[in-house]
DNA sequence: GCCAACGTTGGC
DNA sequence: GCCAACGTTGGC
């Protein structure tokens, strides 16, 4: 069992659009960064994942989701419609990679940024080192546990 | 392979 | 809107 933090923008694709998809799932795609990218192909089915809204006026971690299909190839990459259109990747050699993940709750309250950054036990959580952008990061079973009582205590 | 220029991310 | 930090691009 692995534990991941994804972030996404809610004016784009927020956690209540997760939830009112078909099936209260959708396919995680538009990844455009080569370590992100990597991360998704490590995640297995059944991994649990925090959803963290980004570039917002509350920016923080405001449920849950879970692995539910591996990695694939992104099908955004071969659509020149698509903003994330890749001519340079082919379809006998994708570029990028995408999973699909299933909505597993929503948090009473946002874990924002700034309660992240206050609490010890995350002191090492990827997001919160300086400068560090990636939208698709790992996190440690403790660091699962430590946001899952923050949203809980909140 | 170096590195300057540029584009993007994302908090504030 | 600002800007720091970072990744990517492309000339050389």
């Amino acid at each position: 069992m692995n534990y991941w933090l994804l972030k996404s923008e809610p004016g784009v694709f927020g956690i209540d659009d997760l939830a009112e998809s078909r099936d209260r799932r959708t396919t995680w795609d538009g990844v455009r960064n080569y370590q992100a990218r990597n991360f998704m192909r490590e995640m297995t089915q059944g991994d649990e994942a925090f959803f963290y809204h980004s570039n917002c006026a509350r920016p923080g971690i405001v449920g849950r989701m879970r692995v539910v299909r591996e990695a694939h190839p992104d099908p955004t990459q071969f659509d020149p419609r698509d903003e994330h259109y890749d001519p340079r990747s082919r379809r006998d050699a994708p570029r990028w990679s995408a999973v699909d993940l299933e909505f597993a709750g929503r948090f009473a309250e946002t874990v924002t940024l700034a309660r992240l950054r206050e609490e010890p036990a995350l002191a090492d959580m990827l997001i919160l080192r300086r400068g560090n952008r990636l939208s698709v990061t790992p996190l440690t079973a403790s660091q699962w546990r430590a946001v899952l009582a923050l949203a809980e205590h909140s």
